[in-house]
DNA sequence: CTGCGATAGTTTCCGTGGAAAATAACTTAG
DNA sequence: CTAAGTTATTTTCCACGGAAACTATCGCAG
């Protein structure tokens, strides 16, 4: 079975542990678990190193491609970023606070709903992300370089089936 | 290609809105990258409702868990935990200040150097952590439920291969 | 029209963790 | 043996986000 090959990751080490201290539980799922897990903190310290350049947290940077993903003119409401971004909407109007004290969105009421918010990119907004976005996306590349182009469509693929099939997604 | 088929995602989503907008970029290391981070905060939410069953938070559960995985006499240095837990000294004090008040593990100065503090599970502490990691595992295990066997471990060894490849890893 | 319940955002308060300064104890060159 | 440098942990200060209370506005029943 799954032994302690010279390959061993500190996952497996974890694996390994707790069946030789609880051999009546079944530890597998940590290896699937535990590396997604594992892997989001190291590829979000990675992925910060860039959004670091631009002076961007994570977090502004979330919303600044939102936008620029929405397409011109590149405006969204408070509630649509709250969607594509999955923090509360307490969450969305900080992030916004800051990046609308530096300049790089700004905000209006909806005049259909004066209820509503919308965040558009300034100009500033928009030259920053599509300068920041091609360098996250360089940075992603090269990440993954270690898996060919099978392995992460494989792994895509995988990653797709497990997150559409979650209880309750 | 990758075309919108009707079992879409909301990475596949945010992929085709990054090709229409910027056809330049390589926005195809979303699908994987884009995944983990998605799956990582989706799991965690649904673990996190297990750790509540038992009053711990994610930091909490982590140390308790590394305690009982080091076997008898479940102790720890700070150091080791800090290793285990991949978070910063700090953040393990303060993890460790609030188990204590809650009276689940305890403190003691290391005789052979009084710098280094062991870090130890109590009675209760043991106790509830092997109740906890009961529950978790079970709670990954159904979380997990939608692969089948060999698509569970394809994924475990194609996410420890991209963990190992990782620049600098 | 006039409330009253829903909805969109914002504000407040709090918990958690990071970074770096501070503390305590070990080690070693001289 | 002692001062200087190192190491282990704690403390302090701060940034970020969640939860829930609050504000403003909308829409509808009467």
């Amino acid at each position: 079975m799954t032994q302690q090959p010279s390959d061993a990751d500190a996952v497996d080490r974890i694996v390994a542990q707790w069946r030789r201290e609880r051999p009546d539980l079944d530890s597998t799922p940590v290896h699937v678990i535990g590396r997604i897990s594992r892997l989001h903190w190291a590829l979000d310290e990675r992925l910060a190193q860039v959004f670091d350049r631009y002076d961007l947290g994570r977090g502004e940077f979330d919303i600044l491609a939102s936008l620029r993903r929405a397409g011109a003119p590149f405006e969204l409401t408070a509630g649509e970023l709250r969607g594509s971004t999955m923090v509360t909407s307490g969450a969305v109007t900080k992030r916004v606070d800051r990046l609308e004290r530096a300049g790089l969105v700004s905000r209006r009421t909806a005049h259909e709903d004066a209820r509503g918010r919308i965040i558009g990119l300034t100009e500033r907004g928009r030259a920053l992300v599509d300068e920041a976005v091609a360098a996250h996306l360089h940075n992603e590349a090269t990440l993954l370089a270690g898996l060919t182009t099978d392995e992460r469509a494989t792994l895509a693929d995988l990653l797709r089936k497990l997150g559409r099939s979650l209880p309750g997604a």
